[in-house]
RNA sequence: GCGGGUGUGGCGGAAUUGGCAGACGCGCUGGAUUUAGGUUCCAGUGGGGCAACCCGUACAGGUUCAAGUCCUGUCACCCGCACCA
């Protein structure tokens, strides 16, 4: 049972928090009652920007901010009663668990993907196995070379180019006054969002994730797991896999062809022209031979817009590079065009532009007059040349005699087989599969996460960190701030005898490197999401010191698919969930965990919001200069200007952050969790009303009285038990078991409330002894309360004499027969509304039913004498009787 | 723009499979207890109508003996993605 473990934030835990901790809580309690061996653990998050954040803005270091927070959200999470396992507690920034993070990240070093076997494998498999074969390599473009002729540094940069961890060249958005790289969404024309310093774009070279290698599995293992479809489907889209060709176009005066990638290779005829993004070597060539200025422009301006600006204005821009190639279908010779629509990230950064039938292809050719022909006619689409008509048809105009390729009257489906299997005949392209999902940018110029196990020479080389030699500390700076520069330098190269230090030091395997060598260490860190990959296992058996995890524990623990039950918020259902899965994936190929899956089920709960209040002109006002009228209206206090209340996040600005401490001083810890279980679906964001905490407080007061006398705090319980009463019981703990395993928890306090109610001794009742629950009844209802309220259960519990805690008490067995009523009353139909009831004995049959329904004296007289031309009997629901007409 | 989801009383919500719409809670109304307020307990509470009844699950259609639930279209809100070739 596995709740997503927070990142302590100074501000304490949120009511957010505490939503799927209590769902977990519940389910967690009900199964140790129910005889399962439960695990259900809780640590903390602790590495990443906020902490780094606040030590720049107040100067205290992030390790005193994280501790400071853990204590006091673990100090939160405790008061709610939660049944965590702490001795299993631990946090990311613990070198003892970091240790195993570089570790895992070693291992991904030193493995690539084998797409033989469509899995990660050592890649010293791979040198043996090109050693053996004595395998030819390409050194440098265009250079052959037999793996016994190559240099050691050769080899060596080979083996690199296939590991899962490898240094990758990525553009940024670099801020030299910050001193860091920026997310898209943090840069505006070309500024820091914070502060407006002007931002580059530049290409830097990082550790980067070859994910993209485990693209096809992470797509397809999504149908093992009982996952939300709308997870599902975010990650399938991210992940983007979409099938079409690799084309190669003759470009005049190159050496090398233009690739593109298209997913409608049939419409190859209607390619009128060319486009390549900004970045594509082609234009970089065109302008080292010196093209025009216009188009150097051009390039630089493309270059520092962001992807965010890009996105804001569609209209397409673009200059013509000068460069011609020839279309192999129909032999002319098409215009190169660059234009920032195309981007370098995706596919080969160049497409075959098909005005007629794409409608970014037809924009662009309208701006700047370049032809469009119509090569497919589009099912129920007529062409008129005025828009581009885009889906499946039947291709025209698609014939050319001297080239041999003929589509006309082809199904899209069909011309696209023939194209390709055309291509493929004469050497000009292939089939392809392209995805959208990215190799995972692994490295941060921050200080506040895990260091790279690794080391570089003097020249640059990489060399791996022994696993003797972890963890990799992160080294104490007393200034941890971000260094102003042109290039990128971490925080952690003004450590600088942790950077400068030489291979046996650092715990570099001598046979690779001498012992002396000085060397430099990897200033980078890892990202926040590293720790977050792997916390699951480390559960299983955190104290281990031999292993990440414990082969026994593991198998144990995860058994066939892995965690029973994942609760967390849907924020994480791509990135967190995808590179989790991916570290698992490869975990699973290298022997050293034994499921597929890291989570069996996924269930992600909803938000709490909170109510907020808008003026006319949509503007928010705080809730605390808000007042409630007698009629049910809002007003500004200010103003009295009328306000209509919204529901929206809980946030400072608008004060309607609610704190759990503050609910807990009031109404206890039990009253909190129940609300929260109550308010709604555990999968719906629901807004927090402080007014109906109320309801629950309430029922747990009326459970006290209903087994407390109030004026000398002696058992009230009843002499014998009520027939009525008993078989309410059974059937609320049937439905309360019933509905804690569907995580149904606003339905199972509901029932619970019921039954109370209904067990509850009115006012004038002279003796307390003949209404409430027997010493035997109650001795079950607070088994299946306990869950919820765990602490006023063991209050009571021990108020009746039982020993040991109701915690491992058993759930109670329920008489099946008390489930059934004898007679059931039915709702007679007439025309389909409801005109009579009937009684009926429970088991009675269609016949008997109808038989009964028909001798009713009201439905008699409704009827008039007249014969039903139909009857409908639903056995125990219902009679609808259907009359002429 | 594309994909996914949601729409039920004054409010949060229930209706597990097409079968009595509104369980349960809040709020509100009335009563009992109390010197009083609060608490507690009881009763009522979708709208209309004196009533029999009629209307009612975002809106407009449809399928069905029967629709909150299934189908078609529309609107509103929320989430995700977004020039992905």
């Amino acid at each position: 049972m596995l709740d997503m473990f927070p990142y302590p934030s100074g501000a304490g835990l949120h009511v957010g928090h505490p939503e799927g901790y209590t769902a977990t809580d519940i389910l967690s309690r009900y199964k140790v009652m129910r005889g399962f061996q439960v695990l259900h653990p809780m640590g903390w998050d602790a590495f990443g920007l906020p902490a780094e954040q606040y030590a720049i803005t107040t100067g205290v270091h992030p390790e005193v901010t994280t501790k400071k927070a853990i204590d006091n959200f673990r100090r939160q999470l405790q008061r709610f009663g939660f049944m965590y396992d702490w001795s299993r507690e631990f946090a990311t920034i613990d070198p003892d668990y970091y240790r195993w993070t570089q570790w895992i990240w070693l291992l991904a070093y030193g493995s690539w993907f084998d797409p033989a076997v469509q899995a990660a494998r050592p890649i010293a498999q791979l040198e043996s196995r090109l050693a053996a074969e004595d395998r030819i390599i390409e050194t440098a473009p265009g250079v052959q070379t037999r793996w016994s002729a190559c240099s050691r540094r050769q080899r060596q940069a080979h083996l690199d180019s296939f590991r899962l961890a490898y240094l990758g060249t990525q553009t940024v958005n670099w801020c030299a006054k910050l001193g860091t790289v920026l997310a898209n969404e943090e840069v505006i024309d070309g500024r820091s969002e914070r502060g407006g310093h002007p931002v580059v774009r530049m290409p830097l070279r990082q550790w980067m994730f070859r994910i993209t290698a485990y693209a096809d599995r992470l797509l397809a293992d999504l149908a093992r797991v009982d996952w939300p479809d709308s997870t599902r489907t975010m990650q399938t889209e991210w992940i983007g896999r979409s099938e079409g060709a690799e084309i190669r176009f003759v470009v005049d005066g190159e050496r090398e062809p233009l690739t593109v990638f298209t997913t409608r290779p049939d419409t190859i005829f209607g390619a009128t022209y060319m486009v390549v993004a900004p970045e594509h070597p082609l234009v970089q060539r065109a302008i080292a031979r010196g093209a025009s200025a216009d188009l150097s422009a051009y390039v630089a301006w493309a270059r520092n817009r962001s992807d965010v600006e890009r996105q804001e204005s569609k209209k397409k821009s673009g200059i013509a590079t000068g460069l011609c190639a020839v279309n192999p279908a129909t032999g002319q010779r098409i215009p190169i065009w660059t234009a920032d629509y195309v981007l370098m990230g995706y596919g080969t950064g160049a497409i075959m532009a098909v005005p007629g039938h794409d409608e970014r292809d037809f924009e662009f050719a309208q701006a700047f007059t370049l032809p469009i022909v119509q090569v497919v006619e589009i099912d129920g689409v007529p062409w008129t040349g005025e828009a581009a008509t885009t889906g499946d048809g039947t291709s025209v105009n698609s014939a050319d005699r001297t080239s041999g390729l003929q589509l006309n009257g082809m199904r899209t489906a069909e011309a696209k087989r023939a194209v390709i299997a055309w291509l493929e005949a004469r050497g000009a392209g292939s089939l392809r599969v392209q995805y959208r999902l990215r190799d995972w940018l692994f490295s941060r110029q921050r200080y506040w996460g895990e260091p790279f196990p690794v080391v570089f020479d003097a020249e640059g080389n990489h060399y791996p960190i022994g696993d003797g030699a972890l963890p990799v500390r992160l080294p104490p700076l007393a200034d941890s701030n971000p260094v102003e520069s042109d290039t990128p330098q971490p925080p952690l190269a003004k450590a600088r005898e942790w950077v400068m230090t030489t291979a046996g030091e650092a715990g570099v395997d001598p046979s690779l490197l001498p012992a002396s060598t000085p060397v430099t260490r990897e200033t980078n860190t890892m990202p926040g999401w590293a720790g977050s990959c792997w916390y699951y296992l480390r559960y299983c058996s955190p104290k281990c010191g031999s292993a990440f995890v414990d082969p026994e524990a593991e198998r144990y623990w995860m058994g066939k698919n892995g965690v029973d039950l994942y609760v967390g918020g849907s924020e994480h259902a791509v990135l967190h969930l995808l590179y989790a899965r991916f570290w698992h994936k490869m975990l699973f190929d290298l022997g050293h965990v034994g499921t597929v899956e890291p989570m069996a089920r996924l269930f992600h709960q909803g938000l709490v919001t909170s109510y907020a209040y808008q003026r006319a002109d949509r503007s928010l006002v705080p809730v605390d200069e808000v007042e409630e009228r007698g009629d049910g209206t809002f007003t500004e206090r200010a103003s009295g200007e009328r306000v209509v209340q919204i529901v929206a996040k809980m946030s400072k600005s608008l004060r309607n952050v609610v704190n759990p401490d503050d609910v807990i001083a009031e109404y206890g810890a039990d009253t909190f969790r129940l609300y929260e279980m109550y308010m709604g679906p555990l999968e719906a964001s629901k807004p927090w009303n402080t007014r109906d905490i109320a309801g629950v407080f309430r029922f747990l007061q009326r459970v006290w009285r209903l087994a407390i006398d109030e004026r000398d705090g002696s058992l009230l319980l009843a002499r014998t038990a009520n027939a009525d009463v008993e078989r309410q019981l059974a059937r609320t703990i049937h439905k309360v078991g019933q509905d804690i395993e569907r995580l149904a928890f606003n339905t199972a306090i509901a029932s619970l409330i019921e039954l109370v109610n209904a067990a509850t001794r009115p006012t004038e009742m002279k003796d307390p002894a003949d209404g409430g629950l027997t010493r035997e009844q109650m001795d079950r209802f607070l088994r299946v309360l306990a869950p919820f309220a765990p602490h006023l259960a063991e209050e009571l519990w021990k108020r009746l004499g039982e020993s040991g805690s109701i915690c491992v008490a058993h759930w109670p067995t329920v008489d099946a027969s008390l489930l059934e009523d004898q007679t059931v009353e039915l709702p007679v139909q007439v025309q389909g509304k409801v005109r009579a009831r009937i009684t009926v004995p429970a088991g009675a049959d269609a016949g008997e039913v109808e038989r009964i329904a028909l001798a009713d004296g009201k439905v008699r007289a409704l009827l008039g004498g007249k014969t039903p031309r139909k009857v409908i009997v639903v056995p125990r629901r219902m009679v609808n009787l259907v009359l002429e007409g």
